[in-house]
DNA sequence: TGTCCACTGGAAGGGAGGGCTT
DNA sequence: AAGCCCTCCCTTCCAGTGGACA
């Protein structure tokens, strides 16, 4: 028989042994290293729901890959299986996902309505609607109910604390129902924006969890690379090498599993049956450049104009620019490409958006006589990013814009 | 010392787009 | 169909401001 053209590639020894979803940062392990205290804690206090009391609710705080949501997700599947003879409900939500009051009510609601002809309308609804319909469902029954809210944080901030205000005092209008809140933030100091009242009754039990050192880290990744890779498929140095780049930035084990990840990607992918040290490193470039490039590809049509307009400035020679600077080139852009042109004001905001999220930096000056403003610079790697921006449509207009515009430019 | 520039960023509100109820 | 509600994106208006310069 001829062979296949597949054959190379079938012939080659596999670098995960099997599921790679080890390797993502949302897979929950049967243990989790060094986190024991906190699941310790949390177990304690969560044993109350099975004895169909209300535990106490918790706010856990700490930074990204801290083991947080996965700790909670531990203990989800943990109470899961304990509960045979109490109504325990735990329901998991993350607020950037859902971000507004409403939302939070409407999704939790229908946690509870099985018939989807009855379900809470994704909008529509005043909100005392969906507060009620929520309460009542929840009285259907003799249970306890803890709802984790993942990065808390981003609803307050973006909604304030209404919701929490309803649901922490929601007990009060429940008969056989509990309720208990789980927030979970990454951000210490957003407490300080909520309602006195509110505050006290959400943490009746603050947790934080540190960040891991390089060690610890090893361990986790130790621990999950016997699940998926064999033994002889990996140098001994590239645990370490992922756990000491993911140690310089703040202990994130996410970042850790996802270099490891990508570093046997790229292995794969070159048909070399070892992964080595230089694998990690390129995962590192190969991670950055992504996380831009995603960034840049989900912008809204016009920030990518603003972003286009803060690079092509740069690409004439411009290291740093101010808010008008920013502004009339992104006017000339929309005239370009026929886009409406918005005010001054809205671009600021644009602009300090594209700051948060690190595509550009953008810090408040001043400049005496000469006015205080934004001076703005872009924190993306040009070529790639000129290159995700004209990919859209609606920008294709610009691709041969950059030459035929420097001779206006003063 | 005061002036004055080029904005910043808060507040309020319009209006479109989703969807509900009557 | 008319009258609501909620969210998102945006505009309008405007008081406030850090610091170079006269």
């Amino acid at each position: 028989m001829e062979d296949s053209i597949f054959e190379p590639y079938l012939a080659m020894k596999a670098i995960f042994k099997k599921d790679r979803d080890i390797l993502r940062p949302s897979y929950i392990p049967e243990n989790l290293p060094h986190r024991e205290r906190q699941i310790k804690q949390l177990a304690s206090i969560l044993a109350m729901a099975l004895r169909g009391e209300r535990p106490s609710n918790v706010l856990i705080f700490g930074k990204t890959g801290t083991g947080k949501t996965a700790t909670v997700k531990y203990l989800q599947k943990e109470v899961e299986k304990a509960k045979k003879w109490s109504r325990v409900d735990y329901l998991y939500m993350n607020c950037e996902v859902t971000d507004t009051q409403y939302s939070v009510l409407q999704n939790l609601g229908n946690r509870f309505i099985e018939d989807f002809d009855e379900r809470i309308p994704f909008t529509g609804w005043p909100t005392e609607r969906v507060y009620n319909m929520l309460r009542e469902k929840l009285d259907e029954e003799r249970r306890v109910v803890v709802v984790v809210l993942d990065e808390i944080d981003k609803l307050i901030y973006k909604s304030g604390d209404d919701v929490l205000y309803h649901l922490t005092r929601i007990n009060e209008d429940l008969k056989k129902a509990k309720v208990s809140i789980l927030g979970i933030s990454n951000d210490l100091k957003f407490t300080e924006f909520l309602d006195p009242r509110v505050r006290s009754r959400l943490s009746d039990e603050k947790m934080v969890f540190p960040p891991y050192n390089a060690e610890e880290l090893k361990d986790i990744l130790g621990q999950r690379a016997d699940l998926a890779f064999d033994d002889d498929v990996i140098d001994e140095s590239v645990t370490s090498l992922c756990a000491a780049l993911a140690a310089q930035e703040h202990g994130d084990a996410r970042r850790a599993l996802d270099l490891l990840r990508v570093a046997a990607e790229i292995a794969e992918r070159n048909n070399e049956n070892k992964i080595t040290d230089r694998h990690v490193l390129r995962a590192k470039n190969q991670l950055e450049l992504d996380c831009v490039i995603e960034a840049v590809k989900s912008l809204p049509t016009q920030s990518k104009l603003i972003l286009l307009g803060i690079i092509m400035n740069e690409e004439m020679g411009a290291t740093r620019m101010t808010t008008g600077d920013v502004y009339s080139m992104y006017k000339q852009l929309c005239r370009r490409t026929g886009m409406s042109i918005l005010t001054q004001r809205r671009i600021t905001d644009l602009i300090s958006e594209l700051d948060m999220l690190g595509l550009v930096s953008a810090r408040v000056k001043s400049f005496g006589r000469g006015g205080r403003t934004k001076e703005i610079q872009s924190s993306v790697p040009a070529l790639e990013t000129r290159r995700v921006l004209e990919r859209d449509e609606l920008l294709s207009n610009v691709k041969n814009f950059r030459l035929k515009f420097q001779t206006t430019l003063i």
